[in-house]
DNA sequence: GCGGCAAATTAGCTTATACTGACCCTGGAG
DNA sequence: CTCCAGGGTCAGTATAAGCTAATTTGCCGC
């Protein structure tokens, strides 16, 4: 496999569109656009300059697909990312709401070399703080499919959760606002209130009632128990 | 003091001038261009933005000048650069040679925050691997002027050496070349030949002699014994 | 089948960072 | 005092990323 030199807005976007079809999402041009902060023109000139480097392809309906380049390249720079949060909320004790944000810089600056070293220095870690597992070269990252969004979850049923989106880290007050009410992976919840019409739900986690929005309760997933 | 960001490209040159006006070097834009391995007219162009953005001066000779703002920057990236060094070499175990190349990455992807945290971890070290001192908030760094270039040594004349120039640390076959023959930071050597004309030098290191160019020799310091 | 909205796309600019090719200046060696 | 090398500088170009404004597409609901 060729090693490209990659810009760090380019290994942004192979991040954001490897998260996203790990999740199922439909990846398009626009999404892109609203999660890099971008205007929808400058989303678009870059994802035809990833197109005419062999990173991603865009079917008849503009969706876009990694190719298998591009996906050897996102899974690195996604593991790169995962383990940095890892090891800035583990070695350096970061709080998890912060680690993600700095990740976002400190990942790119890691080299191959960096990450297996820091990968064995912290005995190669699984998953990142968020619930993302660290995808192995060649092997790649599956969410356990008995996983399921929160917004599935029927009133007074429990579960334990696992997977936070990487689209929702984007926003660092709603990660503090997860962080503060302890709604992280291996927490335990239960429904309380369930009022789509009002795109709001309620759980308990234990020691309170939180409230989250429903396009926030699909993007968290959780273990029915 | 106001924080902005800085390009990595910014950075770089900031570091440069930084070294070179520790080192007490003349600091031109065309020195800047072969450091960095650009044009005369990029590195030119640059050093016009950096003019205009407040970060250096020029004087009637095209000397370049860090501004006060310029200086707290340039010991930040330094800082960050020399931190990041110590960490790949004594933490991540990298080589002594291909640190320096690693760090040049790293750094730009290390924020205050992480900086603090490693600084912590590692327990304040006082110097990168090559001898740069690691200059702390507003202390600055400066080299010990009991410490004298290596070219400046009499025959037999011995000394420590303490000191390689960040400038040296570019060229990676001459860091492996210096980390093989032992020439670090700490080791006792000897002057064993010296002929300008030819410009060459060959000391003794204790197991061996190892010859250097004048020019080399110029930018490694050591300390009379 | 149409109206509308979201998405895609075009056009036209901007800035930072690079390059090559010229050309001009100046200071030091003879 | 002259000449040249090194250094500075201008002109012209390219590419990656950004932006706004405006237009076109295409799909969804009615």
């Amino acid at each position: 496999m060729v090693k490209r030199r990659l810009s760090s807005t380019i290994e942004d976007y192979l991040q954001s569109i490897y998260s996203l079809e790990t999740e199922g999402e439909r990846v398009i041009s626009a999404r892109l656009a609203r999660w890099m902060r971008v205007s929808p023109p400058t989303a678009w000139a870059t994802v035809q300059r990833m197109q005419r480097d062999g990173l991603i392809n865009l079917d008849a309906k503009k969706t876009v697909h990694l190719t298998p380049q591009g996906r050897d390249l996102a899974e690195s720079v996604a593991r790169r990312h995962r383990l940095s949060e890892r090891f800035l909320s583990d070695v350096l004790g970061l709080g998890w709401a912060e680690a993600h944000g700095e990740a976002h810089h400190f990942e790119h600056g890691m080299s191959e070399l960096i990450e297996q070293r820091i990968m064995k220095l912290m005995n190669y870690p699984k998953t990142c703080p968020h619930g993302s597992p660290i995808p192995m070269p060649g092997v790649g990252a599956t969410l356990d499919p008995s996983w399921a969004p929160l917004d599935t979850f029927a009133l007074d049923e429990r579960g334990t959760i696992r997977f936070i989106s990487e689209e929702l880290e984007e926003d660092l007050e709603l990660l503090q606002y997860l962080e503060s009410h302890a709604l992280k992976p291996g927490r335990e919840v239960v429904i309380r209130e369930k009022v789509p019409s009002a795109g709001v739900l309620v759980l308990h986690n234990g020691d309170e009632d939180v409230s989250l929005g429903m396009q926030v309760a699909s993007r968290i997933r959780a273990e029915r128990v």
